[in-house]
Formats: C-alpha cells, structure tokens, sequence
DNA sequence: ACCTTTACTTGCATATTGCAACTATTTTTA
DNA sequence: TAAAAATAGTTGCAATATGCAAGTAAAGGT
C-alpha cells in the first residue's frame, strides 16, 4: 500500500517538474524556476520587502538579495526604498515581469485543466478543497520550514 | 479568490520546505534533500538502474551519475553491475542507507500525522483520496515534466 | 550619545547543474 | 559477420546557486 508520505512525495515532485517544465517551455532562457518563484511572489504579497519573500521561499536572504538583483538587471522587477524605513526595499513587477509571469500562468492553467480534466466535476471540487484543507493545515501545524532554531520559515 | 494554480503553488512549496527540514533536522550533514530524494526513488523503484532513477527524478544522467557516486562514497548506497547487460548499473540501499532513509521517513511521518491531525477523520480521508487522484491525473496527462522533444521525464 | 537590532549586501568557498564529448557495451543492419 | 548505430554511464568544463561570516547603513532603545 501506497503510503501518505509516497503520495505527497511524487506529487510534489511531478508538480515540481511541471513547474520546471513551465520555465522552460515558456519562458525559456528568461527566468530560471527559483526566479519564477521570486515573481509569483512578489505579486501575491504585494509589495513585499526582501526579507518577506526570501522567507515566503524559505531561503537565505543572501541568496535571495543576489536573485533580486539578477532580476533587477533583467528587468523583471523593481524596487523601491521605503518612505517608512529607509532600509527596506520594496520590490514590484514590471511590466515586462508581469508579462513573464502571466505566460507562466498561462502555461500552468493549460496543464492545470488538462489535468483536471480527467476527473469528474465532483471529484475536481473535492481535490481542490483538499488542497485548501491541506494548506490551512500545514499553515496551522508550522511543520514546514521550521529550521533548528523553531523558526517558522515559509507558513507566514 | 485563491486560483488552483495558487493553491497548488503554495502547497508544493511548503511540502518542498518540510522535505528540506527533514534533511536537515534528522540527518543534517548527512545527505541534502536531492540525495534524499533518490534514496526514496531506489527503494520504491527496487533496484532500479541509473537511468531509472534520473527519469523518475527529472534529472540529468549526469547531475544523477555524479550524485550517484558521492552517495555510494558515503557508503549509503550500493551498486551492481546487471549479468544481462553489462552497461547498467543497479543501485541498491546498504544498510547504512536504508537507515538514513527510515530516519527521514520517521520525521517526515511525524510531521504529516502532526499537519492531519487538525483535521477530522473525514476530511483526513478526503484529502488522502485526492492525492491519489492527482497523482492518477497527472501521471495519465502525461504534461508533467515534458520536456522540448515530448518526452515525458518522470511520469513513468 | 551609546549600544543593539534590523535590513540588506558582499567575499569566499562549495555544491549543483547541463551540455558536449568520451568509453564501453549491446543491437542493428547490410 | 563486420561495420554502423544505439544505449548506459562517465568525465571536462563553465555557469549558476548556495550559505556562512563579515560588512554597511539605518532605526530603535536606554
């Protein structure tokens, strides 16, 4: 019998795939997948600080600084001091990275829908409030990303 | 509204969080989290070739030979050339590897049963149910892990 | 004013990755 | 059956990603 663990564990790395898949395809020499991250990001907290997003990923900041810039030159994103606290960088997407992000999406919603498309109607309804059920759950647990220190590192 | 693409997002990315942790926390020095991947790939493929393992994972034979040899360095796999035809090489855990992977498996078991248990039974077994259906619909829409040419990487 | 904390950046050393090119062993084919 | 093509796996190499330690600069606390 297929354990719990074996099922998350290959569909995260088959959407993983998909995800890198996603890059390639439509983006090709563009954005890598971490950067592809860094922009959906950006756009779902909006207007995030550095250090916002570099936990979101759950990655070191240092990491993070180095690929903001990268996309900086790129092009992708901006970035812009903060009134409030002039050590704070606010980044925000382009249009250029808007666009870049919305092929992504666009590539992803295709697989997405053919995926789904092999279930029923009910079936589609429930795995989706699954995964809602699932993301709640891992928010409240704080079991991912909690490094040695017990800091919470991604489930904001 | 949170799109599917969202949710899925998010939730990949904290299981991918989780994972690291677990690499982390139960065998830090020990193996990174690919490495930790392939561990589980040849104990559920058994004996798997070299090839094998690559195409589950989505990786480059040549990232996987390489890693392939520093896990076998670290004596956490082994490796057996086929009587039928000598070119391939099966990979098989040793002792030592089996019991990193239990370890991993031990945290990693933890941590879901941790994140199920808010959850009422019902909804325990809804969420489960869905996983399957997604694996089942991924591995049938074959968009996983296509690269350029078409060929499917990892949905074997 | 001084000390501490926080946000971010850089130096450095290491690890990971993919492509092209190579060896060794089948398998095909002419 | 000998030569050609395909397959499994390995290296050279150059690019990229990573994390830690140490730095700068700006706030905040006392």
């Amino acid at each position: 019998m297929e354990s719990v663990r074996e099922k998350l564990q290959i569909f995260v790395r088959r959407f993983g795939l998909l995800n890198a898949a996603s890059c390639d395809n439509c983006c090709g020499e563009q954005v890598s997948m971490v950067q592809s991250h860094i922009l959906f990001e950006v756009r779902r907290l909006q207007n995030p600080s550095m250090q916002q997003i570099a936990d979101a990923l759950g990655m070191d900041v240092t990491t993070f600084s180095r690929q903001a810039k990268t996309l900086e030159a790129k092009g992708l994103v901006s970035r812009r001091v903060s009134a409030d606290d002039r050590r704070v960088s606010h980044l925000s997407l382009t249009a250029a990275g808007e666009d870049v992000l919305s092929r992504i999406d666009r590539y992803m919603a295709d697989n997405i829908e053919r995926i789904f498309s092999s279930m029923s109607a009910f079936e589609q309804e429930t795995v989706i409030r699954s995964l809602g059920l699932l993301n709640d759950a891992l928010a409240t647990s704080g079991c991912c990303g909690v490094s040695q220190n017990n800091t919470v590192a991604c489930c904001k």
